[in-house]
DNA sequence: GTAAACCTTGCCAACGCTGGAAGGTCAACC
DNA sequence: GGTTGACCTTCCAGCGTTGGCAAGGTTTAC
């Protein structure tokens, strides 16, 4: 049995954080002290901290809605969980491609720039232009 | 002379961004007919591509601000450009490198989840265990 | 008894856009 | 002239995640 502050401290998730997950529904409503408080047990905090990791591995909240199904679930399949992690993956790759593209685009371009006191500059010249696309 | 939907086709930008980036600053206020509707040139369209293909390389919107102010400064330094380009490529890259760290754990996890019907999974087991570090 | 450290709720800000509602304007057609 | 539909206008509100601040109640420690 903690308050609010305790299980922030003790799961890495911030207690404004917490209030936040149980506003949108992704935990459920805390049980709360005569005086309004939340508490929070060990277990909660294990819950907690699960959600973090995933945060940490960019799941969004609403994955993790479903993640903390199959956690809960003892019955789950191995495979639901793969799908979501595999296809979680898709879209970080598909993100990261994006990325790199720019990272390319921007360091060739900035290659090919004096980086002097004169104004022409082939990185204005791509802006200027649209790309050449 | 073309109104916003115009320049939104030519440009690649919607209306709806067009007001937005007004709204913001980022654009000066468009001239309006009488009936004050927003009206544009080819040199407004020219702008708005540059914006386009700015996002498109991922500078956040303050970014481009700088970027059009060098663009439209004919004695700007080259050096000026190069700086906010590589330091925008820097950040890219401490984001692709964060990316691949959750692509390369979580591949790792999958390749260890049987994906069948059983329950047993190691990314349940590592999001629950807070990764082990 | 009082001060400090906690808790509560609520609202605002950020990012970059997207959608909708309610209304005015313009062009084309009958 | 009238009507329809495609455009334009403004304002408002939301997405997702987090931080910050305010005003007030509670608990803890001295």
């Amino acid at each position: 049995m903690m308050n609010i502050g305790k299980a922030a401290a003790a799961s890495g998730v911030s207690a404004k954080m917490i209030r936040y997950y149980e506003s949108i529904g992704l935990l459920p409503a805390a049980r709360r002290t005569d005086s309004g408080y939340r508490f929070y047990t060990d277990e909660d905090v294990h819950v907690l901290r699960f959600i973090r990791r995933a945060r940490d591995l960019g799941f969004a909240v609403a994955d993790i809605g479903g993640l903390l199904a199959l956690w809960r679930d003892q019955g789950r399949a191995s495979a639901d969980v793969k799908r979501i992690a595999l296809g979680h993956v898709a879209a970080l790759e598909r993100k990261l491609a994006e990325l790199q593209g720019m990272v390319d685009t921007l360091r060739t371009l900035a290659a090919h720039c004096h980086g002097d006191a004169r104004p022409d500059c082939p990185i204005l010249t791509d802006l200027d232009a649209g790309g050449g696309r």
